[in-house]
Order: structure tokens, then C-alpha cells, then sequence
DNA sequence: ACAAAAGTGTTAAGAATACACCCATGT
DNA sequence: ACATGGGTGTATTCTTAACACTTTTGT
């Protein structure tokens, strides 16, 4: 048992953000073998003494400029473990989901050209990351299903309409507007702030907030 | 990048079947430090170049006399790390979720008193394996609500009765006669044998099997 | 004939779906 | 006055939940 020698520990991350009513992921561009040049999640290795989580929060700090605290959520997706993953030999990628909104990058002596990209419209990715992506947007839209987690891709106060674009961008399909207020609404999960939102040449909208911050079962789920 | 020392990477699985009726977990008896003589959850060590499917495969062999080609269903479940979690330092534990029935422990050399143990009289466990047995606890009664998982705990062949218990088992509460196999029959993942159950004083019962062996989403889900 | 588990249907309440018009504002 | 998105209710269908007696067998 002193010989032992554990297998190379990664990391892996897809960050989910609203942009401009549009589900997108956020993904760097590789500054080296293997798979130079080509787009790829924000991925490292984790070290001894480290825990995943804080491999995570260092390697988006560090890779993407993106700062772990600002996200609204993070969750533990899945690990994976090929031998064929890594070129380089066998590795195990322990992979996060984090969800936030108008997230900053902030540009520094590592980014590699951190982006977010449409979910519908994703470049070619490295290894089997596009496996990775798929995987955790069914997690998130599960998740978003029973649970209140949108809360981390909208403002602290936003209005019905924006709860809607946010549910129907996470999961991909239109809602009826009417069912999906009043089905909402039976949860208790938000109430009105009693402001509006004025903007453009229309009626205001009521503005709400989330009841509780942290994530909490809904009642019932949708689809 | 040369001095990297990835941390400890270890192996725990849970191990469910129905044992009369009831809903059990497999345990071992540790053989040395650290809890040395608690009861543990059959776990290991995970060395480069094995896969920690592979690893799983080979501690639930070694330590457990189990066979996992017998499991009807492996699922990994989620990855646990604190710096905390091994007196001996930092590791990062894969754990993975079993079914099974009638599973045979093939006591070999190195063997540690393997033992089924209903969920509901669990003794004190070593680390945290109790938080790891509740989490797999969860994420069965979930599986066993939205898919056919129910298969893996149950033969080929079984009556309605069975396959009721089983959902109480997994769920750990009662369910309505009428109104489950109104419910179960209607997805159509079962199908009669056409065969009889003849056992004791009264009524014999169909035998029915699933009409697809492996991991199938029900149409709609119980509790 | 009795004990034991198998099998079977109806009703009522709740949830999901489909659907169209008026309201408040800015220009 | 008109264009724009905000806001609202009802009828139908489907799903769930509650509930009790008859059937078939072995002894």
C-alpha cells in the first residue's frame, strides 16, 4: 500500500448564465496541448489538500476571471472517468454546474479568451466536453423544475415575464402565460417588492422577489 | 506542473436489496485503523489507471465477496471531499449506488464479515458513511419513482404483490392496493407471464416481468 | 367452512391544459 | 390614436386519492 498512486484529479465546470433571454455556457480557449486552440470548459487539476469545490473556485478565478462567489449556484454534477479522457492518461474529472447572471469576467495574466456561447449554438469542443454540457443542462433543467433554482439566473427583483424567459430559456420550450402565472404563483416562492418596472412604451410590470434565497423543493414540479 | 501530487482517491458503494421485505444496506467490518471494528460501507482505494467503476468492481469483490455482475443496477452517486474525511489526510471518495437481490457474499481471504442491514436498524457506521447511505437512500426512493428501477431489486418474475412491496421498501411507506396497480399497469413496462405463483393457502397469483431490462423513464412518477 | 392473499371499479377532488381579451403606458 | 407588452378567468380533460367486497386456493 505505500506504492500506492492515486490517478490525476480534475476539474471541470459549466457555468450557466442568461444572456440577453438566451441559455449560454461559459467556455475558454485552450492555450495548449492537448486540443490547442479549440474552445473547452474551464478545467484544471485538483491538488492534494484541496477539496474539488476550491479547485473549482481556483480554476475559474484563474482561467476565466470569473469569480465563484458571484454565482447563484453551484452544484456537483457528476464524475468522470475514462482512461482514454485525457491524451495525456488516465484522469478523473469531477464536474460543477453554476448558474449566475451578468457575470463579470475579469481579464487577467491567465484568462484564456473566457466566453459565453448560446447553448443552442456551441462551437466544436475539446475531449468530451459537449458530453459534459449535455449532462448538466438536463440537470439543470430538472433541477428548475422542481426546485425554485432559477432565482440564481435572475436579478434580485424581476418581474413575471422575466421568470418565464428564464424558465423558458432553461428548458428549452414556451410556456402559456397564463398557466405558467397562476401554477407560479400557487408556490408561495416569490412575492411582489411593490415596485414596477417601467420600460418602453408599454404598461409597467410588477416587480417580485424570491422568498428565500437558497434553493427550496417547489411544491410541485413543471416541465 | 511536475510537482503535481493528486489527492487520495477512494471508492465507497452502497449496496441495497430486499432482505424479507425489507430494504438493506451492506456493510463490512473494518479490519484495521482508523474505526478499526466499525461497521463501514465497502470502500477502498482507487489507483491511476483503473476507472472507479473498475476500482468499485474490485473492492466489492475483495472486501465484500460480491459479485457486481449480479447487481441489476450500478449508479454512481455523488463524490464526496473534505480535507476532514480520512484521519489520514486529505481524500476525495466516489461513491456508487448497487441493487440487487438474493446476492450471494463468497467469503474469501480477505473478507470482512459482510453483512446485509435493514435501513431502519442501521448500526453506528464509520466516517461519514451515514450521511452517504441517506444521500444513496434518496437518490433510490427518486430513481425508484420516475423510472423502472424497481427491477433490480426484484427476480425475473414476480407477482404485484411483490413489486408493491418492493416500491414500500424503497419509498418506506404504504401504498394503496388498488390504485398502485392501476397506476403501475398503465405505463405498460411490465407484462404477464402468463405463469401462476401458487404459495400457501388462498388465491394463486400472475407472475408478471418487465417488459425492458434495463434503466426505462415510467410515463409519469409516484411518491 | 374457514383462513389467507389475490383481484377488481367508482366517485370525488385536484391539477393540467387550452384559450382571448382588456389595461396602462410612451410616442 | 396606436403600438407594445402587462395582466387576467373559465371550461374541459386528466390525474390522483379514497375506499370494500368477491374470488380462488389449501387445510
Amino acid at each position: 500500500m505505500g506504492e500506492y498512486v492515486p490517478p490525476t484529479l480534475t476539474v471541470d465546470s459549466v457555468v450557466f448564465q442568461l444572456d440577453g433571454n438566451k441559455l449560454s455556457v461559459l467556455l475558454i480557449k485552450r492555450a495548449r496541448e492537448p486540443f490547442i486552440g479549440w474552445w473547452a470548459l474551464p478545467g484544471g487539476y485538483c491538488a492534494a489538500g484541496e477539496t474539488t469545490r476550491d479547485a473549482m473556485a481556483r480554476i475559474l478565478n484563474n482561467k476565466a476571471g470569473l469569480e465563484t462567489g458571484k454565482l447563484g449556484l453551484v452544484e456537483q454534477l457528476y464524475t468522470f472517468d475514462t482512461v482514454a479522457r485525457d491524451p495525456r492518461g488516465h484522469a478523473v474529472s469531477v464536474t460543477y454546474m453554476g448558474l449566475g447572471r451578468d457575470l463579470q469576467l475579469e481579464v487577467g495574466s491567465h484568462t484564456q479568451t473566457p466566453q459565453f456561447f448560446p447553448v443552442d449554438t456551441l462551437p466544436k469542443v475539446a475531449y468530451d466536453h459537449d458530453d459534459i454540457i449535455h449532462y448538466a443542462l438536463e440537470r439543470l433543467q430538472s433541477k428548475v423544475s422542481y426546485t425554485n433554482a432559477v432565482y440564481a439566473l435572475l436579478p434580485d427583483t424581476f418581474t413575471l415575464t422575466q421568470l418565464q424567459q428564464a424558465y423558458e430559456a432553461a428548458l428549452e420550450h414556451p410556456l402559456d402565460k397564463r398557466n405558467f402565472r397562476k401554477k407560479f404563483l400557487s408556490y408561495d416562492a416569490i412575492e411582489p417588492t411593490g415596485q414596477q418596472h417601467k420600460e418602453g412604451a408599454h404598461r409597467p410590470a410588477m416587480l417580485y422577489r424570491f422568498r428565500e434565497t437558497g434553493l427550496q423543493e417547489l411544491e410541485r414540479s413543471f416541465d
